[in-house]
RNA sequence: GCGAUCGUAGCUCAGUUGGUUAGAGCGCCGGUUUGUGGUACCGGAGGUCGGGAGUUCAAGCCUCCUCGGUCGCCCCA
C-alpha cells in the first residue's frame, strides 16, 4: 500500500524550526498584551461571500488564489486566505461595536490555492493585530510602534526596514488614480507587458513593477503627495510624527500601494531582501472602506499581519537555554525506579529527558545529541545505601541543578557528584 | 497558468567519457565495552536509482512523457 502525499504547499514542521514557530507566537502574545490588544479566535473557514465581497470581484485573487469548495448543502465556503475579512464579519454579526475602539490580536493557519515557493505555502500561518473602530492616526502610530517592537524582541530587525507611505482619503486616492492612469497611459508602450495588462485590470501594481523596462517610466509617475487633499495631509502627518516620538525608523516610499479600493491612508510593510523573492516580513494598513462592503455602517480600522514561516526564517536558530538531567537507569530492572525518580523531579518543575531502552552508555550519547550532559545514574543501592550519582559537563547553571535535584530526592543517596567544566 | 532546476538507502549526499555485484556518513537493528571528564568499538539489515516509454550490445548516467520537490514569473487580500 502506497502512502498518501502531504497535500501541496503544506508542511510538517519538526524540532527546531517547530520551536522557533512556537517562540514567535509566544512573543508575539506577550507583546500584544503589553498593548492590552484582546485575544479571539477566528474561525478557519466562512462563506465564500465574506472574502469574494471584501475583495471585491477584481482580480485572480477570488476566482483562482482561494480555498474554496461546495459543502454538503451546497454553500460554497472557503478557507481563510486573510484574517481581517473574517474579523471585520465577526464584528459586524457580533455587535462588537459596543467595545470599539476595539484591539484584538489572533494568530493561526491561512490558505491560498499558490504554486509554492521561499516563503510561501499553501497552508501558511501569520500573527494579526486590528484596530476597529478608530479613525485617529494615533491608532495606525500604536499598531506600528507595536510590529516595530515584536520584530525587535524577535532579533529579527536586522536587515529589515519599514517602508510606510499614505493612499490619502477616497477623493485624494480617487485623483492620483486618474491621474497615473493617465501617466501610463501616454508611456504605454515604454511599459512591459504585464504592466500594460495591469494598465487595464489593476494600474497601481506597476508601481511595484518588478520588469527592469518599467523603472524608468515609473520613476517619472505621478506622486501621491501632489494629490493628498489638506486633511489626509494631515492624517499622514500625525502617523509620521508618532513614529519620530516613539523612535521608530521608517522610509517613504510613495511606491508602496495596495490594489483594493477600501484601503484609505496609512499603507506600510517591513521587508528584508533576506527572504528571495517574498521580502514582506509585515505588511498592513487602514481599510476605512472595508466594513461597508460587507453590508455593515461605516467603520474605520487598521490592521497588519505577519508570516511567521517568514520571521521563523530571519529568526534562524532558537535554543532551549532550559538546563535539563537525563535519567540513567545502569540496568533493566531499575526501568521503574528510574520512571518514578524522573515522574517526581518533573512534578517538581525539574526537566528531565528519558528514554525506553538501551545501556546508559547509548542513552548518555543520545540526550548528549540533544545537548544534554547532565546525567543522573540510577543503580542498586551500595554498601552505604547510596542509589544516585550525578554527573555535569558545561555551563555552571546545569551543575546547579544538582542542588535542586538533591533537595527533592534526598542528599543522603548521592554517592558520586561531579561536576566538569566544558572544554573547548 | 508559465519558466528554470533537481529527484540514488529512513535522512544528507557520492557515483568518472554510458561498461561487472550502486557506495559513504548519520539513523535503525544486533553485539562488545560494567562504564559516569562531551557523544566509544565491532557487526548487520536496508535501494525496481521517483514512475513509464525509448535509444543502445549495455542506462543511475542519453531522449521523450509523467509525478513530486525547490526557486522564480503571474498574483499577492
Amino acid at each position: 500500500m502506497k502512502t498518501p502525499q502531504a497535500i501541496r504547499g503544506t508542511q510538517d514542521i519538526f524540532g527546531a524550526e517547530a520551536e522557533a514557530f512556537a517562540h514567535v507566537v509566544s512573543v508575539f502574545e506577550r507583546v500584544r498584551k503589553l498593548y492590552r490588544f484582546t485575544r479571539i479566535e477566528m474561525p478557519v473557514f466562512e462563506k465564500t461571500e465574506v472574502f469574494s465581497r471584501s475583495l471585491g470581484e477584481t482580480t485572480d485573487v477570488v476566482s483562482k488564489e482561494m480555498y474554496s469548495f461546495e459543502d454538503r448543502g451546497g454553500d460554497s465556503l472557503t478557507l481563510r486566505p486573510e484574517f481581517t475579512a473574517g474579523i471585520a464579519r465577526a464584528y459586524l454579526t457580533n455587535g462588537w461595536q459596543q467595545h470599539a475602539p476595539l484591539k484584538v490580536a489572533t494568530h493561526g493557519p491561512l490558505f491560498r490555492y499558490e504554486r509554492p515557493q521561499k516563503g510561501r505555502y499553501r497552508q501558511f500561518h501569520q500573527i494579526d493585530a486590528e484596530i476597529i473602530g478608530a479613525a485617529e492616526p494615533l491608532a495606525d502610530v500604536e499598531l506600528l510602534v507595536m510590529a516595530d517592537q515584536i520584530l525587535k524582541e524577535l532579533g529579527v530587525s536586522y536587515g529589515v526596514t519599514l517602508l510606510l507611505n499614505t493612499l490619502g482619503d477616497a477623493p485624494s486616492r480617487d485623483a492620483w488614480r486618474a491621474a497615473l492612469v493617465e501617466y501610463f497611459r501616454d508611456h504605454r508602450a515604454g511599459l512591459s507587458e504585464d504592466s500594460q495588462e495591469r494598465l487595464e485590470r489593476n494600474p497601481l501594481r506597476i508601481l511595484d513593477s518588478k520588469d527592469p523596462r518599467d523603472k524608468p517610466v515609473v520613476a517619472d509617475a505621478p506622486k501621491i503627495d501632489d494629490y493628498l487633499s489638506s486633511e489626509a495631509q494631515d492624517f499622514f502627518g500625525k502617523v509620521t510624527q508618532g513614529l519620530d516620538a516613539a523612535s521608530v525608523d521608517y522610509v517613504r516610499a510613495p511606491a508602496l500601494v495596495r490594489g483594493l479600493d477600501y484601503y484609505r491612508h496609512t499603507a506600510f510593510e517591513f521587508v528584508t531582501d533576506r527572504l528571495g523573492a517574498q521580502g514582506t516580513v509585515l505588511g498592513g494598513g487602514r481599510y476605512d472602506g472595508l466594513m461597508e462592503s460587507l453590508g455593515g455602517p461605516p467603520t474605520p480600522a487598521v490592521g497588519w499581519a505577519a508570516g511567521i514561516e517568514r520571521l521563523v526564517m530571519l529568526l534562524g536558530e532558537v535554543q532551549s537555554v532550559e538546563p535539563a538531567v537525563a535519567i540513567l537507569p545502569e540496568s533493566d530492572d531499575l526501568e521503574a525506579e528510574a520512571a518514578a525518580i524522573a515522574s517526581e523531579l518533573r512534578r517538581n518543575g525539574v526537566n528531565c529527558w528519558t528514554a525506553f531502552r538501551q545501556n546508559p552508555k547509548k542513552r548518555g550519547a543520545k540526550a548528549g545529541l540533544d545537548g544534554i550532559f547532565t546525567k543522573l545514574f540510577v543503580q542498586q543501592p551500595d554498601a552505604h545505601g547510596k542509589d544516585l550519582n550525578f554527573t555535569s559537563v558545561g555551563s555552571l547553571e546545569a551543575a546547579e541543578l544538582y542542588h535542586q535535584i538533591a533537595k527533592i530526592l534526598g542528599e543522603v543517596r548521592f554517592g558520586n557528584i561531579s561536576h566538569f567544566r566544558a572544554t573547548e
